[in-house]
DNA sequence: CGCAAACTTGCACATCGTGCAATACTGCAT
DNA sequence: ATGCAGTATTGCACGATGTGCAAGTTTGCG
């Protein structure tokens, strides 16, 4: 009975971290971060308190899980299919837009996930350093885009701008969430975008092109 | 001779202080972050492991020492009085500009820090997040200056752009200290971003004003 | 000089994180 | 099914981190 033949261990080592995550997730949000210490966490996925550090790092690795890959693939490919000429701020949209990544994910996690994140400044630390290693990703994807062997300034600053829209977007949607209900409307970045692209403009446009 | 009344006091906190700060960036510099323990970096500055933590709360932060202010007062009172007309850009730059805010500073430590945050991750995730705090303080001036109650999307937008450029600024005058010796020419923010212009615009001009 | 406030220090304690070796379990081939 | 090889779990020991507390020491000021 081997129908799942690479699969039965790997399927309790997903489990027991899953058990991990969510256990240390809710203590989190229950008790305070300060409250939470790793033996508790273990009493709650049943497991010792040696095999949690097998999984996480340390228990703000374990509230926060695993971070999710930038877009899929297929989304990656596409990105880079582009091309020097393609629209670079359409396909940013495309490969980032929360209402598409949020689509597989467990929300009620990232809502929980993003108040913990506003609550306990070394769980916002750890979350920007990670946003900050996504950002450097997109920034090589643009240059790849782009023919560069190298990111230079300018993707760092598009891939810069375009993770300050998705965070932007994130906050709004998590506002909109803790107000109007938990099924707010899923935020759009082309929305956030069009609010934004008339301010930034002016920011960025009516300088001199110098000679 | 209290010729510094409110200052012996004060001038022995500051010595230990910085000799801490020395103390334990000379350590991780020459036998990398894991290896400075704290009691190390007590033994170097003569004092006690307790009052260590009287001065910083972990070897990460004595490394990185006190982050600065953003800006000066006046530079910042300056940036709020330029209002919703002035050129907003200019005035993020005059606010910024490495090339002026490196100007008071020990420019060896400065680039020792940078070595260290790109060699050891735990000090590049702190500096990161001290980073992103100064990035919503200008995305608050920003505001401000805009008359705006709250700093909205696009001021949050403009200040990742601005710190992406100071970022990258920085980068490279770190790299060019490395190659061509120690004292490689202050970067200028305006000639970051002029060379960034052209790809920026490209990115999020053409798009059409939607009817 | 002498008191009050602030700084330093030692000590105890809970927690963190890792290396190591023993044990238990899973997958696979016989 | 049975046993072997690889992998996961666990306990243990240990060094390091960070904090509360109370005693000692130094500074500022009358």
């Amino acid at each position: 009975m081997q129908g799942s033949s690479p699969g039965l261990r790997e399927a309790k080592k997903a489990a027991t971290r899953r058990r991990l995550n969510a256990a240390a997730r809710a203590l989190a949000l229950r008790d305070g971060l300060d409250a939470v210490t790793v033996e508790r966490v273990c009493a709650e996925a049943e497991v010792s308190v040696r095999t949690f550090f097998n999984y996480f790092e340390s228990k703000e690795h374990a509230v926060l899980g695993d971070p999710p890959p930038l877009g899929t693939p297929e989304a990656r490919a596409a990105f880079l299919a582009g091309g020097p000429g393609g629209d670079l701020l359409a396909d940013v949209i495309a490969l980032l837009d929360p209402a598409a990544v949020l689509a597989g994910e467990d929300r009620e996690a990232l809502a929980q996930v993003m108040l913990l994140s506003q609550r306990e400044p070394r769980l916002l630390a750890l979350q920007i350093f990670r946003l900050n290693a996504h950002q450097d990703e997109l920034a090589a994807l643009v240059a790849e885009r782009r023919g560069l062997p190298a990111p230079e300034t300018s993707c760092h600053a598009v891939a810069a701008v375009a993770f300050a829209l998705v965070h932007r977007a994130c906050r709004d949607w998590f506002d909109a969430s803790r107000t109007s209900g938990a099924d707010a409307v899923p935020p759009s970045l082309q929305d956030v975008l069009d609010a934004t692209r008339e301010a930034f403009l002016g920011a960025l446009a009516p300088a001199p092109t110098r000679s």
